[in-house]
DNA sequence: TGTACATCAGTGAACGCGCGTTCACTGATGTAC
DNA sequence: TGTACATCAGTGAACGCGCGTTCACTGATGTAC
């Protein structure tokens, strides 16, 4: 966070711009990303709706806003809940991370549709939203690096093909040291189905089929674990 | 599909239906399921915006059809890979499966948007599109119901807890005879994964992260049938 | 410390646009006798 | 087979609504001397 504003005016600023952070973040828990209003949120602060302008330039960067902020919020809950474990407590860790990512998820379920449903139509995430939502995989990647540095070893696979291993290169060289490549497939793999378990949770996939979707990701993110070599 | 229709009236019906349709799947692509209008499509077709009302009575009863064609199409690209490979190469049939819904999604973006991505705000799906849902997990369930037939045992869990037995009854129940605890989680977790991966690869995330897709799809999957003693 | 000027926040009207849905209507197609 | 009536498809105007963004403006706040 930048240092305290000094004037009146800055001061001033700051709060309606949080303000009208705040209120959008409201709005889209109704309405969606996609009819997210500029004018409906001046409304709801009392404000002309071109006043918004001198904050947000344009729609698309009060969007931008929201996303950085909501990568920025999981990635921060699921860091807390890593550190918040003995570092060499790698089960904990993980299940610790994974209970969070969750954990965000439904109780933010619009800011995690934002980030990781459907793009925005007619809108592309520019650049500045790139390192916060790294965040996330890089807490999970810096676990399995752990996880290999203490030795242990995923179960599977036992051949990676050269393909893959040129394909997944960047992966592997995103901690020090680098991961293996089975290491780095297991991680994808962890990565892929604790969003995929998210997802098609919050999306009303499991409806009816899962009844307890606590403690069924519970029992997923256990064996995913297990599948990583973390037991 | 229902007898060939007989009169004049009718065949027209049928194909301005077909055409609405295919129009607003083409308008999906381009717009997103949110911004998706009546006036544009009937814009496109040519005719006036108050016609359209005599084929689908609102925006969300087309909606509606629209996700029960997605629903179908994906449904019949997994049944019909499952359809062409030998019934014991249960390895062969998981990997077809699986490679004709990534394909199917990477074909049709939109669509994989639109049944598997953020719900729509504002829209609730009715009942209709339950049972074409429904039709992937089925495909999957079965391939699992077939290895437990034949045998086959999934590399863990070792254990499942009574609360987690509890809340995957309905799962075990969908085939028969139903599925062994165990065989359950793991094919769940093969559903989350294999979603997972095609929403992180639709919706960017594995952008600069994993070079090229179909290779570490392939991986994963064989993978995942390794996991379910499929190999 | 006081004054003159520059900067900034917020206003309200306006531009031009698109939307879903309804309604009374015309003319073509289908059907019963 | 021919006629009278019912059904249906499609029209065009209208209702009432909301949107993003721009612009000239007023008045308050900040700053340089």
């Amino acid at each position: 966070m930048p240092t305290a504003p000094r004037t009146a005016r800055a001061t001033a600023r700051a709060e309606l711009t949080r303000a009208i952070l705040d209120n959008a973040t409201a709005q889209l828990a109704e309405i969606g990303p996609a009819a997210l209003s500029v004018r409906a949120i001046a409304r709801d602060l009392g404000m002309a709706s071109s006043a918004v302008y001198r904050y947000f330039p344009s729609r698309d960067a009060l969007l931008t806003a929201l996303l950085v902020e909501a990568y920025d919020a999981l990635g921060a809950a699921v860091e807390e809940a890593d550190a918040g474990v003995r570092r060499g407590d790698l089960r904990g860790r993980f299940r610790a991370m994974a209970k969070a990512l969750r954990a965000w998820a439904v109780e933010n379920p619009h800011q995690y549709a934002l980030t990781y449903g459907s793009p925005v139509p007619g809108y592309a995430a520019p650049g500045d939203t790139v390192a916060p939502a790294q965040r996330v995989t890089y807490a999970l990647l810096g676990l399995v690096r752990d996880a290999q540095q203490a030795g242990r070893r995923p179960h599977g696979p036992d051949r990676v093909s050269a393909a893959e291993k040129a394909s997944i290169a960047p992966v592997t060289a995103l901690v020090d040291p680098p991961l293996s490549p089975a290491y780095a497939v297991r991680a994808l793999i962890a990565w892929s189905t604790l969003f995929g378990h998210v997802s098609l949770e919050l999306f009303g996939h499991m409806h009816q089929g899962v009844l307890d979707y606590e403690t069924h990701h519970a029992t997923v993110v256990d064996q995913l674990a297990a599948d990583l070599g973390l037991a």
